[in-house]
DNA sequence: GTCAAGTACTTGGCCATACATAGTACGTGA
DNA sequence: TCACGTACTATGTATGGCCAAGTACTTGAC
């Protein structure tokens, strides 16, 4: 039981918001996602985000074409489907909920309980 | 793949974060600590609170004293050691950079990227 | 004295995710 | 033909939350 243990922790569902979020305003490959992620200070590896992008498209929620690419195999590019929105938007309001019971239960600080 | 689960995805972390901070505002009992986190929308039940209490202690993060009580069996009263105010501290910092994270995020709406 | 009910805590098995690591497939250039 | 880089795939491990069943103590009814 260590900061980062939990920090791995912390981040299991909430990746797959992130995620869905930025496929959510265009076209993106993979490549694009841990380049945004990454900006965002949030690193993931490959072996987390295919995993994660398959997971996705088996539930209907993304889907993806095929576009050659100039400088090695082609690559996937990625799009919501409108199963997908729907989830997001389910995504966005549950993690908001999480978020205000966090802020209720840590802004109580020593004071009165 | 579905929202409950994605729900209860989001929890991991963040629920070792809330205990320990309710533990930080005084000595409680599962049950007290089960209360406040209801009252704050954060369902939990008692196979998820005290296998988390035991990893806790066993973690030397918090420590308990057996009080007897009026009705029933005693309870075990936690309070949080000093290094578990530490852990507290990292946790917060950790939460912190996740919201900031996800905010980058998902506040860069469909706009220019 | 015995049994039922309520409270508090414990335990074992299940599932889903994130990660590390190794491997496959494609295209370019020497 | 071979080495290299890019993109995607597959497998095994660890963790934590949940369900469900079980133990232990106390009180109250009969």
């Amino acid at each position: 039981m260590n900061l980062e243990n939990t920090q791995v922790q912390m981040r299991k569902g909430i990746l797959e918001y992130c995620i869905l979020h930025i496929i959510s305003r265009g076209e993106v490959y993979a490549s694009d996602m841990i380049d945004e992620l990454t900006h965002a200070r949030m690193i993931v590896v490959e072996g987390t985000l295919y995993p994660l992008l398959t997971r996705l498209k088996n539930a209907g929620l993304v889907e993806y074409k095929w576009v050659e690419s100039k400088s090695g195999p082609p690559r996937k590019y990625y799009k919501l489907t409108d199963q997908g929105q729907e989830f997001l938007q389910g995504l966005a309001d549950t993690w908001s909920e999480m978020i205000k019971s966090t802020e209720m239960i840590t802004n109580r600080s020593s004071a009165t309980a």
